[in-house]
DNA sequence: AAAGTACTTGCTAAAGTGGAAAGTTCTTGG
DNA sequence: CCAAGAACTTTCCACTTTAGCAAGTACTTT
C-alpha cells in the first residue's frame, strides 16, 4: 500500500514574505512591468522611501527581486525587477491563494 | 471642471482582517461550506482551539461571521457561518487582490 | 559652501500573533 | 457526590513585524 501523507492546509504553503500587502503590491507591480525604478515603485505602491527601501531589501535578501544600481546622467538610479525565483514564488503564492479561496471563478 | 480625486493604490482597500492567513482561510472555508462547526473549522484550517477561538471572535466582532451556540444532544456545539456583511467583505477582498495581482487570468 | 537628490539605516513605539495553561459550564462515569 | 471529560474561552507572555521619523551616506548642482 502507499503511505498516506498527512494533508496540510494550503495556508501553510503561502509565502510569508508575500503575505505582507506592501511586498505583495511590489511584486505585483514588478510582475506586470518587468522593471521599475525606485521612485516608480514608491509612487505606484504609495509608500515612503524608507518603507520601500526596507521591503525591497527584504525581497532582495530572499532572492525575489534584483536591485540594479545604475546612473541616469550623474544621478543614481535604482531599478527593481523580479528574479526568476521571485516570479516563481509569486505565481506559486497566487496559486495557493486561489486554492484556498476555491479556484472556481471566485478569485 | 471635475475635481480629480487622488487615485489610491488598491492595496489600501485590502481588508486588514482578511490579510491574516488564518482568518483568510476561515472565511474561505465558510464561504464554501456555508456553515461549519468549531471543530470542523479547526481541523480544516489546522489551528489550535485557542487560535480559532480568538480569530473567530475577531471575525464575529467585525460582523463577518455569526457564531451560533446550539446543542448536539447535551454537548455544546458552536457553529460558524458568514454574515451577509462577511460575504461582501470576502468578495471585495478577493476582488482587490485580483485587482492588484492584475486581473488578467493571472490570479 | 550650502542645498538638493536618491536612497539607507538606526531607533522606537505600537500592533499583531501564537502557544501554554488555567478557567467555564455542562455532562458522564464510578 | 466527586473526579473526569468535552467544548470552548481567556489570560499571560514572549516574539516578530512594521511604520515613521530622524540622521547618515555619497554625489551633484547652484
Amino acid at each position: 500500500m502507499t503511505a498516506t501523507v498527512p494533508e496540510q492546509h494550503p495556508r501553510h504553503r503561502l509565502d510569508d514574505l508575500l503575505q505582507n500587502p506592501v511586498r505583495f503590491s511590489i511584486m505585483a507591480a514588478l510582475d506586470r512591468a518587468g522593471t521599475l525604478g525606485f521612485k516608480e515603485v514608491r509612487d505606484a505602491v504609495e509608500i515612503t522611501d524608507s518603507a520601500l527601501s526596507k521591503q525591497a531589501s527584504a525581497l532582495e535578501a530572499a532572492g525575489y527581486v534584483s536591485v540594479g544600481k545604475s546612473f541616469a546622467g550623474k544621478m543614481p538610479r535604482t531599478s527593481l525587477s523580479l528574479t526568476r525565483q521571485g516570479r516563481a514564488a509569486w505565481k506559486a503564492h497566487l496559486a495557493t491563494l486561489r486554492e484556498i479561496a476555491g479556484s472556481a471563478g471566485e478569485l
